[in-house]
DNA sequence: TATAGCATGTAATTAGTTACATGATTAA
DNA sequence: TTAATCATGTAACTAATTACATGCTATA
């Protein structure tokens, strides 16, 4: 049975939870797993019939007036396949691109003030994203939460945790810059705060 | 001018910092901007030809015994084109693939054991690049480092808090569904450890 | 009645990995 | 002398985005 696609892997978890079009699976995807597997429809669609190919989930026409429309579920070995994958504990995907960080690597090829303006433009930027997530949790609350859907609320806390740290560690080496203090201490930990810290058992 | 794609901007980057030669470009890479920003040799070698049709950069045969070799440096065009970069504040790349994430997002649909399998191997990975990371950060501290490779060190300063806080995050979850502590506290901060926290100003 | 949202899809392009192929040089 | 490393490259494939195209339905 060969491997999932990247793309298959949300689809079949999002079908397992209830979502049936594949306009829907796109919807779920950006209100939910967005910021670290996203999706688009020039991947959805297709694979959408990929997969009903291979046998994995089956499609039934459920048009809304006269506008065609295909809710899929999970067959059988559809079942499988997602449960397979859920418990496959080796060789994960992980993977960043992250352009304010590479910025911030050749840093030593601009001016102090240059760096400086880097640093507020990610913060800015963590601030926004901070800003999002926040709002994104409110509703999670009154809406997905319920009863058997826990983890998406617990994947969203992973994200405001993330995002918060980030931020404050760019609002820190900020201060630090443009306060002229050290930006290494060189055997300290690594928490942006200073106090308490994360490294400690 | 049209922009840089992707492998343009570390290659660009690199060569400043003094990398010569496709090969090493990939080597630099590997020991630094890997895990925020790889690149391939199917990408970097076709790229270099491209930066020199461009006249961004422009190489020279420096063979070593009878072994072709092209050492490429930024031509005063790649230099703007770098610094022009380097210094656009808007819109940066900032993409995450978090297949283990995503394994906890459909948590759900899981036993608790087999949730808590998944924990458990997310916490091994963090703990295993948290090693590497720290074997980097020794050899850094002798070779990279001194007088004006300061950035680099910053960022490896950045990788080692993320990992640090991720590891921690994903031991504090385990730690509470094991304990069939609540996953939730539906008002705290999101700190892992519980004590102090980022969120604190 | 107009606009926002529902719904599906494709073509062109860009980006990237993996596997393969070749062979010289240096250090143990 | 042998293994590791230096060094360069291409072909096949996989993955993904973006832009385009179409048209219905519900709601304000």
């Amino acid at each position: 049975m060969s491997r999932l696609t990247p793309t298959a892997r949300v689809i079949l978890g999002m079908l397992k939870l209830g979502v049936r079009t594949g306009y829907d699976v796109k919807k779920a995807i950006d209100t939910s797993t967005r910021f670290f597997w996203s999706a688009s429809y020039g991947q959805i669609y297709p694979e959408l019939k990929r997969l009903q190919a291979a046998g994995l989930v089956k499609g039934r026409e459920v048009p809304r007036g006269r506008v065609p429309r295909t809710a899929y579920s999970l067959t059988p070995a559809g079942e499988r396949a997602l449960h397979e994958w859920l418990t496959d504990t080796g060789e994960a995907i992980f993977e960043i691109r992250d352009e304010g960080l590479l910025r911030l690597f050749f840093g030593d090829v601009l001016s102090r003030e240059e760096v400086l303006a880097n640093l507020r433009a990610q913060r800015d930027f963590y601030e926004q994203v901070l800003e999002r997530f926040r709002q994104i949790e409110l509703l999670a609350r009154t809406g997905f939460v319920e009863e058997s859907q826990l983890y998406p609320y617990v994947a969203l806390q992973y994200g405001l945790g993330f995002i918060t740290w980030a931020r404050d560690w760019y609002a820190e080496t900020e201060r630090r810059l443009a306060a002229s203090e050290p930006l290494l201490e060189l055997e300290d930990d690594h928490a942006p705060g200073g106090e308490g810290g994360l490294a400690a058992g």
